[in-house]
DNA sequence: ATTTTAAATATGTAGCATCATAATAATACA
DNA sequence: TGTATTATTATGATGCTACATATTTAAAAT
């Protein structure tokens, strides 16, 4: 058994994990009060409550109070994803960034993008196509509608130079984001832009970003055909 | 501005937060000093910590003993990734969950998966294809396989009766997890069992379990056409 | 027997004190 | 001038105490 070389509480963390993962304490089971934990290890209820938290955090663990605490049953595979901005995304993969802004038009927003801006109305909207390419080839293909409401200050960017991507995500910090992962068969249009074949199955990667109750930005981005999108590993 | 009804830290993280968006704070900047701040909302340090250390765990801030705290520049998009069981899944849209093993044999893993498993020898394993349906329908095609070394009890198992989906989740903890999301052309096999058509794109989710370096399963699971993974709504 | 009320109890929050640790800044030294 | 050493300092960790709050369990009232 490793000794604390760490810290205390990350220590208490994975002896509690441990029992989980060898069945000393079963899905379903509840654990002995922090008090008593606390009391096994030497340390302070305080110190064994930052243990618990974090694996109930991770979801291994339910706490309730008065309940105890509980093994998570059919526990999820939790993962954190993190969508970097395009430029960071290619260069972490050691590619060259390039940046071309396809078309850049103002115009309201469809019923489709309405919905997902949760609208009613027609909002005034810039669209914008544009590609990512990473050392010259495409990577991804982007449709973004920006609202001109909560963003007006973007007519005055020069986003053939700067990515709306980038400038956003610098300017505009988002309170709320929504994101959906689906696959598709690329349109004529995309392929040519793209430089594939048309059918290609291509990974969209949606999202929606707000602050407070405004949206900002839709933006739904086409990736190479073949693109893994790699969560973090999850657990201890 | 809200007053503290839930607790004086997530006030606080509330308030920073609200900073950090409306701009007081910009991307880069380095903010106050964790006492500073504790002695402008009149609270302990430790107060303030936690709501820092939320927002650190959240991606908004960095922090490092001495450098001080600064608001992250180039911030991901970080969500968190809920993957359940496919049973749960399914049940959690309002359908009926029916569950079909189509193929059970025990073979080597081929290279590809013994890649998976990180092994370069070739581990005996069982090898599983079956479907889960919603209301009848194909919903998920999954190919599994599962290492007898590090589980030789699934052997003793009835996997037509309850998944090794459900079974593994249940019975064998793990410590890791890698996912893999792309997006595919679904092969003719796969489409019969589906019951689409050929060349249709889906949704793939690929993962590969752990407990502490022995690998436990690799699976491959295709989704139905037009399937949207939604990670859950990221920030405040 | 059923509903209401009241205790008991496990976790949550918060403040305070103290030491640890990492990183920087200042200083001394070769 | 460049390098090694030593303060300084901001966050991290830990322990204690005290009180808050949600729930269950038990008792009491109907």
């Amino acid at each position: 058994m490793k000794t604390t070389r760490k810290s205390r509480w990350k220590d208490i963390r994975n002896q509690i994990n441990k029992r989980i993962l060898n069945q000393t304490y079963r899905p379903g089971d509840k654990l002995p009060r922090d008090e008593d934990i606390a009391n096994e290890f030497d340390c302070a209820r305080s110190t064994v409550q930052r243990a618990m938290r974090s694996l109930a955090d991770e979801g291994m663990l339910q706490r309730k109070r008065k309940g105890g605490t509980t093994v998570t049953t059919d526990p999820f595979t939790r993962t954190t994803l993190d969508i970097p901005i395009t430029r960071r995304d290619i260069e972490s993969r050691g590619h060259r960034y390039h940046y071309h802004l396809i078309h850049n038009s103002q115009e309201r927003a469809p019923a489709k993008i309405a919905a997902c801006f949760k609208q009613t109305h027609s909002e005034p909207c810039l669209k914008l196509e544009s590609l990512h390419l990473a050392d010259g080839r495409p990577y991804v293909y982007e449709r973004r509608w920006i609202s001109l409401t909560t963003v007006p200050e973007i007519q005055n960017v020069d986003l053939s130079e700067i990515s709306a991507n980038e400038w956003l995500v610098r300017n505009r910090p988002f309170s709320r984001c929504d994101v959906q992962i689906h696959a598709s068969i690329c349109t004529e249009k995309e392929a040519e832009y793209m430089g594939i074949t048309a059918n290609t199955a291509v990974l969209i990667l949606e999202r929606t970003t707000w602050i407070s109750e405004s949206p900002i930005t839709h933006v739904r981005a086409l990736h190479e055909p073949g693109y893994r999108l790699i969560p973090n590993g999850s657990m201890s």
